[in-house]
DNA sequence: CACACTATGCTTAGATA
DNA sequence: GTATCTAAGCATAGTGT
């Protein structure tokens, strides 16, 4: 992990493949060690080696017999009970994984659409490639603006009964608008300003080819795309 | 490792160890899947965790028993070849204390046998507390004196054809009887002149309970302790 | 082959929610 | 207790000897 970050598969280079393997044999057995001294727990590792009749072991030949044996005495069924094993590893890594995507995606989200709206609010129009999707997200962050702004107002005015903000422009649904609202709202909203390609929205009447389920509904990798941004 | 570095010694605060042993903990997992990934070997690890009935292991239940399995069919010469450090010398001595005590566990039954034996020929009666496993012990023992009297005539005899001896007694079954055989001969033998406490043969058709499976089956320490001496 | 070096990326101690 | 974040410290891929 220098230099590069090497992906994770069997390297089938020769040389490099036992010097990783040598390298981090040596950093297992040390994390071995530590995890055992620190924590005060007992734990074995075995690790084989092609072309080594031996494999290495830790803590050492005793104390794996005496952790193997142990395990062996277990019935069966307990012993899969609370097991961490490659299948568990890898969905929970699977599972990491996709929450980090989302939260990558919603930080992209989230910065694409405050340009836009930046970009609508200076031109007083929509510019670009507008879709569905990001029109919702632009009006979920309209609403949120308002939303905080009118917090913020109450915080300042603590007295002045209800909101002040959005009720006129027909936007905001209390914060609880659902995306088809969210839509209609931003068509009402800026219906005359409209003049970029529409195509994909659903309402236009158009003979407009539907996009596929997935991309409309705003899912990929199984994962739902739609307002989240904190 | 952040803000500060630890010192490598038992965390005493409970807290702070567990937490340090979950992270590591999932951390060495991660390296053992990549090392495995990477380099393709076999490799196991098990970790113990207070107040956890279950280790974790890696790569999985069956992958530990395989491990296991194929570390402790090694020779033992082989096991601790490659090692040198206490346990490994630990557990030579504790091999050797073994190997001691079971031939001088074998030296003193053969003595008892051998006493019963002759108490047996000179008084036509088994005497004293004689249970199943000693019972099995002088069958062994007679079956091995009647095969080496054999032996012997047939050294002195050297064209006289077939054995004479041990026929008409129904004790020797070629020497390759098995226990049943044994037991079942000595009973043929001297059923008439049994009257010691047989409470321990389960053959007696009495409501005796059984002794212990151990105890049963003549093992201790670990150790099997049926017919062996030379 | 076995080292030593070092820039990167990964792990994780501590803090925080 | 759990989850997340962050920066400090560690492991190590690539390289050179």
């Amino acid at each position: 992990m220098a230099r590069k970050k090497i992906d994770l598969a069997y390297i089938t280079n020769d040389a490099k493949r036992r010097a990783t393997l040598k390298k981090r044999k040596t950093g297992l057995m040390k994390k071995m060690d530590e995890i055992s001294t620190l924590c005060g727990i007992e734990a074995c590792a075995v690790i084989y080696s092609p072309n080594e009749s031996q494999p290495e072991v830790w803590p050492s030949h005793l104390g794996v017999q005496k952790a193997l044996y142990k395990f062996s005495r277990m019935p069966e069924m307990e012993q899969s009970k609370k097991m961490m094993n490659q299948e568990s590893f890898l969905s929970q890594s699977i599972m990491k994984a996709t929450e980090q995507l989302k939260k990558q995606q919603n930080e992209i989200k989230k910065k694409e659409t405050a340009l836009l709206m930046s970009q609508c609010l200076s031109t007083g129009n929509l510019v670009g490639n507008v879709n569905m999707v990001k029109l919702d997200d632009l009006s979920f962050m309209i609403d949120q603006t308002l939303k905080e702004i009118e917090e913020n107002i109450l915080k300042t005015k603590p007295r002045e009964g209800t909101s002040t903000v959005g009720n006129g422009a027909g936007v905001v649904n209390g914060g609880q608008a659902i995306v088809e609202d969210h839509v209609q709202g931003m068509m009402q909203t800026n219906m005359d300003g409209m003049q970029q390609n529409w195509s994909m929205n659903p309402f236009n009447g158009g003979g407009n080819e539907m996009p596929p389920f997935e991309e409309f509904n705003n899912i990929s990798n199984g994962i739902w795309n739609g307002p989240y941004f904190p």
